[in-house]
DNA sequence: ATGGTAGCACGGCTA
């Protein structure tokens, strides 16, 4: 079983890519972030055509998560109330028993602006709401979290200290989430100084500079399941990317 | 060069 998560920056713009990737990989679930598209408008039969179940929650111009997945979806949530503030970053379903919570956490900007202290109060948000969904069972959590964990989960960890993506207040907020018993099981799995994530601008991919933000977290259950896990960066060096690459694991029975 | 690129939507925000 694959599992797969993908910020697209705009399903639209992506619509090529996604499905010659959903083709080649045919994930049993995929986590998508940054739709950029009001629900009316996702195109749906791009995962319909292909045997997917397709739940999202958009919103215009910015923001908008999605699940796809081949087997059936049940018990379906939408938003994060309690931390979202209106902007959809949050769903989440249940597939062959496991919750999986599609996430797309705030970027932040900048260490000293309002979108940092949106960013903070947003984990401090998800991080009960994931807890309490953890007593229910099995659960991953993933998606474009907009946190590099480790020194090497960043280009230059000298250039990104207290920055946004790196900085200590988010660190700890991921350290939260690796205390209700979530486990990165794709960090163990990669090369050193694999990422994700490469800005658009200053060259970044051609350069290496880029950053570990897309996360699959699990619960030990699930963990123990885990057979493989990587990152698609072949998609980053298509014309016209997202400037995200996807990350999956595999499960076993 | 307080820049650079991309997407949405058509100016400015977000990333």
């Amino acid at each position: 079983m694959l599992i797969a998560t993908w910020n697209v920056n705009s399903i639209k713009a992506r619509h090529e890519h996604l499905g010659a990737w959903l083709d080649r990989r045919r994930p049993d679930v995929v986590c998508l972030q940054e739709l950029k598209s009001i629900e009316a408008k996702l195109p749906v039969e791009l995962f319909t055509s292909r045997g997917y179940q397709l739940e999202a929650l958009g919103q215009p111009t910015y923001n908008g998560v999605a699940i796809a997945s081949l087997r059936p979806i049940t018990d379906v949530e939408r938003g994060l109330p309690e931390g979202d503030e209106g902007q959809a970053r949050v769903i989440s379903g249940v597939i062959d028993g496991v919750r999986i919570v599609c996430a797309y956490c705030p970027q932040g900007s900048e260490v000293e602006s309002p979108k940092f202290a949106y960013k903070l109060r947003f984990f401090d948000a998800l991080i009960p709401h994931i807890a309490a969904r953890l007593a229910c069972g099995p659960l991953i959590l993933a998606g474009d979290i907009n946190i590099a964990p480790l020194p090497d989960d960043v280009w230059d960890d000298v250039e990104m200290k207290d920055q946004v993506s790196y900085h200590p207040l988010e660190h700890e907020r991921f350290r939260a989430l690796e205390g209700l018993g979530l486990i990165d099981v794709v960090k163990p799995r990669l090369a050193p100084r694999t990422y994700t994530f490469w800005d658009y601008r200053e060259l970044s991919f051609r350069r290496k500079r880029g950053m570990r933000i897309d996360h699959l977290l699990v619960t030990a259950d699930v963990a123990a399941r885990v057979t493989g896990a990587g990152v698609d960066i072949e998609e980053r060096k298509k014309e016209k990317p997202s400037d995200h690459a996807p990350v999956w694991l595999t499960l076993g029975e």
